[in-house]
RNA sequence: GGGCUCGUAGCUCAGUUGGAAGAGCAUUCGGUUCGCAACCGAAAGGUCGCCGGUUCGACUCCGGUCGGGUCCA
């Protein structure tokens, strides 16, 4: 039996052999194509090829292309498992012809290496072809001894292919492999019988689709096939179910080890498919750079994870185990596909790391969905709230299925028409949001006009050139004929700076555009035409590309220090600071961010060029470890910048200095988490250095002045020293600027540790003068007892203090309350105008009068026009009528003794 | 981008008409024990995410904001 390992290199030796080029696999992610979530196509790769847009320097191509279907227009997701043949992530084999070989070929090899090389049974196999494609028909005749009884027509449903509602499309011819036991009938063609299977799509470009919907014959014929290896194998194994075959049996039978049951039963079995086809697709999907999220491709990820992790459930795997399956796959795969031998340990931290979190979330869910079921429990319908069910669904992520079983659990019954209900409100609710955030945004009125934006080569004389349009209604929008000021892309902010108007008028640039500039002053008429000098403020633009050079090198210094998972999930840069985010799931050590720093400064201190140019897409893809952004739109040629060719070459539209030492100091300031497995990093460079020590010098100055004098005095001198120091310093004299920041964080450690014990001392000592406060308060209610007042023989005691807080006053209140054994009390407080107090109530009055401290709070509060309340035994109350405390304090007598008669 | 939801001690979480910030675990000390576990007693530990508003008084109500989760687009 032929191990999948063979096959897969049987296709690709075999086309080998008829001149093909054997391409490697695209990534999952599709970088260059956001309209796409997941490569879930062979041809995706070659789509400008298609489209007319591209080109290759080989005619005929073969690879196996890993492809993810789980959404849009090829969803499998609901079917895996539950089949035996359709998978979220598989691998196509595939040959393309681009302009070169036609149908003849393609049918006659893909019939030659199914009968001669795999050997397949003739009489087993089935061809299709479109309904009027008859040269398809006959050439399936003439260059293969197929059954002619097996050639089958079918129309536009089942046998023509079209990328979209335009552009090139064609006639396909599949071939379909017989596995019944007695042999097929041609019906059962195309008919979704899981025995009757389609294995190899031969599709034949050969028209161009226009809008109105006319075909017109291309010039270039292409062909595009595609053939699911998961499939063939299953076929060459002779097995009945894909997951049968050696593509799966390791991770099933890691599944039955980690789960300790059987592959036996329909649930046992459908569980642990699901899981082995989803470990697959979250593997590679992680290697080619993905992380789950709550957005976007990173969402899609996330529900597979936890699809997975539910059907784990059913197999009683209630902790984190898909990342365990890791380590399989990468032995069986590793070999074909080495990025996910590269990122193991990274992968395999992620989905536990995913796991983990889903566990949180279930528990949480879970929670609420007992709370609710308790309360229904004992209801006569047992229904549970079709609306508390979408609320699971929600807000703690609950599937609809999953909240049904635990409700049968205990004899309930989910409301599923309120459920609907539900779910059309929020849908219409989003849908409304969105349609009010559709607005029309001031570009949309520049009149389309050619100019020359070019931001790389102006220097700082600036450049001459002249005014094309100023555009109405927004006199700040001015497009110049050259714009040689930076637009905000990639990261990186645009330049200001200034446009002088024939020689005299000087009118400030706040802001860029690729299309045209943005001033300050809406006022100012200026006139179309007019002949100007664009200087970009270029002490800025310096700053700015220290910046963005020195994010270059911390992007392949990350990439050394912590592994290659690193990459650029976003960056922003301006002439001050410099921030980026990327994938990682740990804090840095400082030992890291010192050996971060380290390599950095080894790059500036080279002196290495820094070098930039256009190539096409293609050429660009080749260089090895070529950074570039996922999710961005490259167009044929791309701009690449490159930083010693052996360390960093990066796509990149941005300005750079020309030399790295220009760039000064390299120094991180910040390293923090933004959301679970992405970590920020700040930094500064050249001037932001010396600004760096400013304010390192302002946060001395503050600790400082927090502190009381007795810590206080040592550290005046140093900072005047500082200040001394740090005039007249240039960003380039890097070994002062280093040695003079490192005792700058000396100095703030040392104050930050003498700041916590200062706070603490402080802390207790306003603790111990409360606490004094209320003692001699104690010491003296004695004698505020003796001159209690007397409602039928019930105490009043009042009294007023000077504490500075409401505790002080409860503390005593209970004090007062043990000594009194029988009465009432009023303590209060004037502070800013107003009064606070407290009442108490011992406990031999609230049993035997109902009296309550309370109420009587609130009724004396509302004298003082405020308002109060708490326990029966001790209540706090506040007012602001000050000058009413006297007339409240009378007037609580006939108060308790009201309560007292109700 | 929008909706919902959560944010309280080191950790897990309670805390309703706004009126004394709590429990369990962990920590420290003491008791018990040959020692440990367990148990008993005590202590320490809080800007109640942040900012603002209403109020005599806000963990609680209102507005904003940040962060996590989740659903929709």
């Amino acid at each position: 039996m032929r191990t999948s390992s063979q096959i897969r290199q049987d296709f690709l030796d075999f086309f080998r052999s008829k001149e093909h080029k054997i391409v490697p696999s695209a990534p999952v992610i599709p970088y260059n194509d956001p309209t796409l979530l997941f490569t879930n196509a062979g041809m995706n790769q070659f789509k400008d090829v298609f489209l007319g847009m591209g080109k290759r320097d080989y005619n005929r191509a073969a690879d196996t292309q890993k492809c993810i279907r789980v959404s849009g227009k090829h969803n499998d997701l609901e079917e895996v498992g539950h089949d035996a043949y359709h998978h979220t992530f598989f691998e196509m084999l595939g040959n393309w012809s681009f302009g070169d070989y036609g149908k003849k070929e393609a049918i006659k090899w893909a019939w030659e290496l199914l009968t001669k090389v795999w050997k397949m049974p003739k009489d087993k196999l089935w061809a299709t072809v479109f309904r009027t494609d008859d040269e398809a028909y006959e050439l399936w005749q003439s260059e293969t001894d197929i059954d002619p009884a097996h050639i089958l027509r079918f129309d536009e449903k089942d046998n023509f292919w079209e990328m979209g509602d335009t552009g090139p499309c064609g006639p396909c011819s599949e071939i379909h492999i017989d596995l019944t036991k007695d042999g097929c009938k041609p019906e059962d063609v195309n008919a979704d019988n899981p025995d009757v299977m389609e294995i190899w799509n031969l599709v034949f470009i050969q028209y161009n689709r226009d809008e109105k919907g006319v075909l017109h014959p291309l010039p270039m014929k292409h062909v595009d096939t595609g053939m699911g290896f998961e499939r063939v194998v299953r076929v060459l194994q002779n097995k009945k179910s894909n997951y049968e075959t050696d593509v799966f049996l390791p991770l099933i039978n890691e599944i039955i080890h980690v789960s300790k049951k059987d592959y036996t039963g329909d649930k046992n079995i459908a569980a642990m498919n699901v899981v082995a086809d989803h470990i697959r697709t979250l593997t590679f999907a992680i290697a080619d750079g993905a992380i789950p999220s709550n957005e976007s491709r990173g969402y899609v990820l996330r529900r597979i994870l936890r699809r997975a992790a539910r059907y784990g459930r059913n197999l009683n795997l209630h902790e984190p185990f898909m990342y365990k399956l890791v380590d399989v796959l990468v032995e069986t795969m590793g070999d074909a596909f080495p990025e996910i031998r590269e990122k193991h340990e990274f992968i395999k931290e992620v989905i536990q790391a995913e796991e983990e979190s889903f566990n949180v979330t279930l528990d949480r869910g879970i929670h609420l969905f007992n709370e609710v079921a308790d309360a229904v429990e004992d209801t006569t319908n047992k229904v549970f709230p079709g609306e508390e069910a979408f609320k699971l669904y929600d807000t703690y992520g609950f599937p609809l299925d999953l909240t049904q079983l635990m409700a049968n659990e205990r004899g309930l019954q989910v409301d599923l028409i309120a459920y609907e209900e539900a779910m059309k409100g929020q849908k219409s609710k989003s849908r409304a949001a969105r349609k009010e955030t559709i607005g029309v945004s001031s570009t949309e009125m520049l009149p389309a006009i050619q100019i020359n934006y070019d931001p790389y080569s102006v220097g700082p004389e600036g450049i001459k050139t002249s005014i094309e349009t100023v555009v109405e209604d927004a006199a700040q929008l001015i497009v110049l004929k050259d714009n040689p000021f930076y637009a905000e892309s990639g990261g990186q902010v645009s330049d200001t700076g200034k446009i002088i108007v024939n020689g005299e008028r000087e009118i400030e640039v706040v802001d860029s555009k690729k299309d045209y500039i943005v001033i300050k002053d809406a006022d100012i008429i200026i006139p179309e035409g007019a002949e100007v000098i664009a200087k970009v403020d270029y002490g800025r633009r310096e700053a700015i590309e220290r910046n963005h050079s020195a994010t270059h090198l911390l992007h392949e210094a990350l990439r050394r220090v912590l592994g290659p998972h690193v990459k650029q999930m976003g960056s922003y840069l301006d002439d001050k600071v410099l921030r980026f985010d990327f994938p990682h799931f740990h804090k840095l050590e400082q030992a890291q961010i010192k050996e971060i720093e380290g390599i950095v400064m080894e790059k500036i201190a080279q002196g290495i060029n820094v070098n930039w140019e256009v190539m096409p897409i293609e050429t660009a893809e080749k260089i090895p470890n070529v950074k570039k952004f996922f999710g961005d739109k490259y167009g044929d040629n791309v701009r690449v910048v490159i930083i010693d060719e052996k360390f960093s070459v990066e796509f990149c539209g941005g300005t750079h200095v020309k030399e790295t030492s220009e760039i000064g100091l390299f120094k991180i300031i910040r390293e923090e988490s933004i959301s679970s497995g992405t970590r920020r990093i700040f930094a500064r460079t050249g001037e932001g250095i010396l600004h760096l020590m400013d304010e390192k010098i302002a946060d001395i100055e503050k600790l400082v002045a927090d502190l009381p004098e007795k810590y206080a005095d040592n550290f005046r001198i140093a900072i005047d020293e500082f200040k001394i120091n740090s005039k007249d310093l240039d960003f380039r004299d890097i070994g002062i600027l280093s040695r003079i920041l490192e005792y700058h964080d000396k100095t703030i450690s040392s104050l930050m540790d003498l700041r916590e014990k200062y706070l603490e001392e402080r802390k207790q000592a306003e603790k111990a003068l409360a606490k004094q406060k209320v003692k001699e308060a104690s010491d003296k209610l004695d004698e505020v007892i003796a001159k209690a007042a007397d409602a039928e023989g019930i105490k009043i005691v009042t009294a007023k203090y000077d504490f500075d807080s409401m505790e002080e006053l409860k503390d005593l209140g209970d004090i007062l309350r043990s000594k009194l054994t029988s009465g009432v009390g009023l303590l209060y407080i004037i502070k800013d105008g107003k009064v606070n107090f407290v009442t108490v109530v011992t406990d031999d009055l609230i049993k035997e009068k109902g009296l309550s401290a309370g109420k009587l709070a609130g009724e004396v509060a509302k004298i003082l026009g405020g308002g109060g309340g708490g326990k029966p035994h001790l209540a706090a109350a506040g007012g602001k009528d000050v000058g009413k405390i006297d007339f409240a304090i009378t007037e609580l007598k006939n108060i308790v003794l009201n309560q007292i008669k109700k």
